[in-house]
DNA sequence: GTCTATAGCTGGATAGAC
DNA sequence: GTCTATCCAGCTATAGAC
């Protein structure tokens, strides 16, 4: 389920580029640990648990890991990376502006139909436990990426492109319509009564009406 | 912090009715559970934690309540309340549509501006722990309160007053731009360095930006 | 109704044999 | 590197004195 994660997180390789028999006990480890991480968060689960599902024992995760805390933070830095790098790329990149928002869009909706337990864990586990977290997600600098959109966004209202459309405001509604139905998930599936598969198919559809609705407010009325 | 949660949960009553000293007990305990669970979960939250927040012994909950997890229920079935009382008697009053749309959001974003972290806390739970909790929330019978919006939806469609619009995919898009906004709070103020109130004047702002964003795609476009 | 003491369990971490 | 046994801190719940 997880193997994937790979082409989302190169930092991830810091701890795989080993070529001893260890590694396999490692990469079992780390394997186990997201799973269990991601669906339970910090507490919800131990490492006893993460031990039995990689079928190695407690003292292996000591002995590779140090502590939970620290097998937990590379996990974590793992789950930010899934979900930012690919999208971040986008919005640093000189598309045209229009491309750019459906890209952004699409990628969301791309990497969450893959890893739709992240949001909620990572927004989960910074409220519980900021601190040392926060330093993981300053070092991929939003700041920096927020204020490429900024400039992005006034050069296009300069040329008549879009309307006058304030960053923050703008990013928290992309944000918002992307994420939110993806946390959504099992609420709605477990309330409504509707299949997984089914809520699948509704996101899908979803992802078009999104962007179009995105765009529409972006866009000056002459040109709608 | 949570005495108004009363105007909000008239079933609270249920369990404040008693006239006699032990009440006092009773609402010390509700009152630290309450921000004891929904700030830190099920599992966040211990009895001990409770028990001294509330300046009373573990046997009194136990006393009053017989086990922590019937305590939880009793919270969540509360905040639960609080977020979906005034909303639904929005959704199924005879308002206006335009009118309609505008309250809804205007009282999502009055209420979670009081209680910014229940619906953090309900996703959660909902995803470790959905069986019982689904049973409450089916009590409140959402499905018919979906059925009157599509209902609502398709007759003003007909009278040309809003386009074709997809009940669940349009509910799902202002849950989203209304809920999501405080889910980021904390991780926002964390990242980003503005301070709460700042975020709090972001957050005022934006509910504008939301509201304008669905009318405008509600509306044909010669009505815009 | 109240409170202390404690039972019985699960958690993370480690010592020490191999 | 591996694994068992164990420590100790935390948890919920309850027995039983007052």
């Amino acid at each position: 389920m997880f193997k994937r994660l790979f082409n989302f997180a190169p930092n991830f390789k810091r701890y795989t580029m080993y070529n001893s028999d260890t590694t396999d006990v490692k990469e079992r480890i780390l394997a186990a640990a997201r799973e269990l991480f991601i669906s339970n968060g910090y507490n919800g689960a131990s490492v006893r648990d993460i031990a039995a599902a990689s079928d190695t024992n407690i003292a292996h995760i000591n002995y590779y890991f140090q502590s939970k805390y620290h097998l937990f933070e590379i996990i974590f830095e793992e789950a930010f990376d899934v979900l930012v790098q690919r999208v971040f790329r986008i919005l640093q990149s000189e598309m045209p502006i229009f491309e750019m928002v459906e890209a952004w869009i699409h990628s969301y909706y791309e990497v969450l139909a893959e890893y739709p337990q992240i949001p909620l864990f990572i927004l989960n586990e910074m409220n519980h436990n900021p601190e040392s977290l926060v330093t993981i997600i300053k070092m991929r600098e939003p700041k920096q990426v927020l204020d490429k959109l900024s400039a992005r966004l006034e050069e296009e209202r300069k040329k008549g492109t879009i309307r006058e459309t304030p960053t923050v405001d703008f990013g928290i509604n992309v944000l918002s319509l992307c994420v939110f139905p993806f946390i959504f998930n099992k609420f709605a599936v477990k309330v409504s009564g509707v299949s997984s598969a089914e809520y699948k198919a509704i996101i899908k559809r979803h992802e078009k009406y999104v962007i179009r609705f995105v765009l529409d407010a972006l866009k000056p009325c002459k040109l709608q």
